[in-house]
RNA sequence: GCCAGGGUAGCUCAGCGGUAGAGCAGGGGACUCAUAAGCCCUUGGUCGGGAGUUCGAUUCUCCCCCCUGGCACCA
């Protein structure tokens, strides 16, 4: 059983709609994966949701919901929003799911017992109405509370902690020893130099039951539910373990079912935003550590969106609704336009111009104008019938495929992109080059006519498998007009020559049609 | 405040000792297979400000200004 090349997105906590950031973070992460796939790597790619928690809990009560119903209900509109995303997910988690509670009640055993949790009573101001404690950050500058926070008094509670100050040394040395495991190298130096510089302070991992029901008990103190980390952060983990993956289950002190279905950890990335980067990058792998379970290979982390150059937010209204725009111009100019504009790491910026003229200049002028006269060409000058093989253009095609090829394994789908492009822009000016509409008028000319329009239709065969992780719908649509067999999600189709002279394409149809200065 | 990274053409950015480059946007042209697309040519910049080192600085040093990110619970 090999093991599978395994991506993970964030875990979304389902306390509104699903917006930009998450539609990025997913579509990203799906690339990667179809593009592993493509190159021949068996993938494991899991995405999903984060249900508990007091929000989720309040949110429920106030609709007279249970909060299992309420999560329901969500999980229902999110799992649409994943489909329309075309994401080619393996699993989806929940962490509602049984199969993910087991594993953390498991998971929480095990540390217990040997010895990295430990109870210590905590004293500090609480707000009964917020029904949270409050830091220091949040009393007025003369003392006093705000009247937001209601009856504010002083309380001790006793709660569970997990002890994260003996694992700092060998973290700290993880990180400098693997360059690869914090991305881009930014973040890495983020990490390591909070690492350095402040000593870590143990970290609370419960809640009272009688403050917070909606989690998973602790197993050793039914008082108690897991806050947060020990919930979410596991499904990672939590999921592969349920699944039978022999790596997990080792590490649980278990054995793996016979014949199990999968291995997949050590996850290869964990794809990320910017604001959980800590989480992920101090938390998680000592998590994993004391439990003795190999740690993750990269944690990937991504930038922010904005829209027009202003921080995306709900209340002033300065949002892009990812249904919306897929709506209005296809999933796969979507997928395309977040990919293109924005590499991993810094943050964007969506502006509707800037996805008009990527739409218009990039995907309708060049790739779908390339398609579109090729085709177009051979139809009119050959009925539609591949000519004898040619490989003027072989040398650069090669080039260009192998240059996307290293960029999707560089985990950058944004170069990938810009390699892919090198070919379209090439196989346009080579229309201009040879001019086959003149070529066509001279019958001598007819051996040169046949061989730039084999190049050129080849060209855009190879171009449907070097985009296919990207917009997989218009990678079958450019293997549909050209009526090849195969599959453009194998990338061993991208190797020149695969157009078999006598072959029938089909006709022309614009891939991606212009939309000139739509109203908004 | 501290730490890190930046401020280069209208926009996004590359260059990093020898008086500046790309893509897009803007302007012009020849063509016509094509979604009036593609191709060719082209207008734009005292390279944030000041001082210094140097024969010579956008590129090195120092100071200042401004921006962004991080400094533990939001993709």
């Amino acid at each position: 059983m090999d093991k599978r090349f395994y991506i993970t997105t964030a875990i979304d906590y389902v306390n509104g709609a699903p917006h930009l950031g998450h539609a990025y973070e997913k579509v990203v992460a799906d690339v990667l994966a179809r593009a592993r796939r493509s190159l021949g790597q068996p993938v494991f790619f899991l995405t999903g949701l984060d249900e508990h928690g007091q929000k989720v809990q309040q949110a429920a009560q106030e609709l007279g919901q249970s909060p299992q119903t309420y999560c329901d209900g969500l999980a229902v509109q999110w799992g649409e929003f994943v489909r329309t995303l075309g994401l080619s997910h393996d699993d989806f988690v929940r962490t509602t799911d049984e199969r993910h509670r087991k594993i953390v009640a498991t998971l929480l055993d095990r540390l217990h017992a040997t010895g990295h949790f430990y109870k210590s009573a905590y004293r500090g101001f609480y707000s009964v109405k917020e029904e949270t404690f409050l830091t220091e950050k949040d009393r007025n500058p003369d003392g006093t509370w705000d009247p937001q926070w209601g009856v504010v008094q002083e309380l001790v509670e006793e709660n569970w902690y997990f002890r994260l100050g003996e694992h700092q040394a060998w973290l700290i040395d993880h990180i400098e020893k693997h360059p690869e495991f914090v991305q881009p190298a930014h973040r890495r130096n983020e990490v390591l130099g909070f690492l350095r510089s402040q000593k870590l302070e143990d970290l609370c991992i419960s809640r009272p039951a009688s403050r917070l029901s909606w989690g998973i008990p602790l197993p050793f103190d039914p008082g108690y539910v897991t806050y947060v980390w020990f919930d979410a952060l596991v499904n990672y983990f939590s999921i592969p373990a349920a699944l039978g993956d022999p790596t997990a289950v080792a590490a649980l002190g278990g054995t793996a079912p016979a014949g199990s279905r999968l291995s997949a950890w050590p996850a290869d990335i964990h794809l990320i935003g910017k604001d959980i980067l800590k989480f992920h990058a101090v938390y998680w792998p000592i998590m994993l550590h004391a439990l003795g379970a190999p740690l993750p290979k990269t944690i990937l982390v991504h930038g922010w969106w904005q829209k027009d150059g202003a921080k995306l937010s709900k209340s002033t209204g300065n949002v892009v609704d990812p249904l919306a725009i897929i709506g209005e111009w296809g999933l796969d100019a979507f997928r395309y336009y977040v990919v293109r504009e924005l590499g991993i790491g810094p943050d964007g910026n969506w502006t509707d111009e800037g996805f008009r003229v990527r739409y218009n200049s990039e995907l309708a002028n060049g790739l779908g104008n390339l398609l579109n006269r090729a085709v177009n060409m051979l139809n009119k000058y050959r009925a539609g019938v591949v000519p004898a093989a040619d490989g003027t253009l072989a040398v650069e095609a090669n080039a260009a495929t192998e240059k996307t090829q290293s960029c999707y394994l560089a985990n950058d789908p944004q170069g990938a992109l810009i390699a892919a492009w090198e070919l379209v822009n090439r196989a346009n000016l080579f229309v201009e080059e040879t001019k086959p509409f003149h070529l066509a008028k001279d019958p001598n000319q007819s051996a040169r006519l046949d061989s730039v329009l084999y190049n050129l239709v080849e060209c855009c065969r190879i171009l449907a498998v070097l985009v296919q992780p990207v917009m997989p719908a218009t990678a079958d649509k450019i293997f549909a007009q050209l009526k090849v067999c195969g599959e453009p999600s194998d990338w061993r189709q991208s190797i020149w020559g695969g157009l078999a002279p006598g072959h029938q394409v089909g006709a022309p149809i614009p891939l991606f049609p212009r939309k000139d200065l739509v109203p908004k």
